[in-house]
DNA sequence: AAGTTCACCTGATGGC
DNA sequence: TGCCATCAGGTGAACT
């Protein structure tokens, strides 16, 4: 589900609403995550008060003093709800965390997330975090750089995309996306690329991440922003969730394009077969 | 090393 | 109505 645009949206929302609070007390209602949930985790968090809220691709990092660090990863269905103090307690609640007068839920039906605590020292040591991509709102991420990161990659560039060593922060909605923008088939070899179509995606994809994250992000299924609403950037997908339609380049120029769903890695492909070289 | 397949889990949807 | 198969925005382990 959450992808860094929605990941991002979540982001503004809980450092506006959680900077300099403290987590009064905190309850883990299932511990069955991605990873078990330490029966410490409620004591360990109780007192800790928050510094910042970042993020890293999909991850979202509260550093809190103690030098203590929140990790959460919302998998494929998770939510971080904002939440008034006598709100009641609804299926697939896991863990709420009580602020002076909020509480932060997390909710998350299919439980793919991820939430731990880490000494802020260790935290990048995990591999995931140690060994994660560019992030591609960055200046340093770059059409050379992102060639780069793809040489001697034999898979299909839309595998190559999804793996967050090689950039971090794509998934399946907008690799997708940026790759119909581009005019590039998802079936070519992530090392294919030339230095002009590298350029031509890396621009691609940073404006439709930007766009998405102006629009709240994109709301296909389960996402919803902290306050329960539901973000606004699906009306502007051009071909994921849209096969068997006319594509818009196509329609555009008169030709017989329509969009195709195919299987890549076990997983969805849109795509303009027409379009898209 | 890098590519591929599968498991993790719940719920929605569609065919029979 | 029920039952079954399939699919879903992610990731990491275990194969080749």
């Amino acid at each position: 589900m959450p992808e860094l645009p929605e990941v991002e949206t979540v982001r503004k929302e809980l450092s506006a609403v959680l900077t300099g609070q403290r987590i009064e007390s905190a309850a883990v209602y299932c511990n069955r995550l991605r990873n078990p949930i330490p029966d410490s985790f409620a004591a360990d968090v109780a007192g800790l008060t928050v510094h910042e809220v970042q993020r890293r691709g999909k991850y979202l990092i509260i550093l809190t003093d103690k030098e203590k660090a929140l990790l959460i990863h919302l998998g494929m269905t998770g939510k971080l709800l904002l939440k008034s103090k006598d709100s009641q307690l609804e299926k697939h609640d896991h863990i709420v965390f009580d602020f002076a007068d909020k509480k932060l839920v997390y909710n998350d039906i299919r439980r793919f997330g991820v939430v731990a605590l880490y000494d802020k020292d260790s935290l990048y040591r995990i591999k995931a975090l140690r060994e994660m991509g560019q992030e591609p709102l960055s200046d340093d991420f770059t059409g050379d750089s992102l060639r780069a990161s793809l040489k001697g990659r034999k898979a299909p560039i839309k595998i190559c995309l999804l793996d967050q060593t090689v950039i971090a922060g794509l998934g399946n909605i907008y690799v997708c996306e940026a790759l119909f923008k581009a005019g590039i088939s998802p079936l070519r070899q992530g090392d294919s690329l030339t230095e002009k179509e590298s350029e031509l995606l890396c621009y691609y994809i940073k404006e439709i991440l930007s766009e998405s994250v102006k629009a709240g992000g994109t709301t296909f299924r389960d996402y919803r922003h902290s306050d329960g609403s539901k973000g606004e950037f699906v009306s502007h997908l051009s071909v994921y969730g849209r096969a068997g339609q006319v594509c818009s380049w196509c329609n555009l120029k008169d030709s017989c394009g329509g969009i195709v769903k195919i299987n890549q890695g076990g997983r969805g492909t849109f795509y303009c077969p027409v379009l898209q070289k």
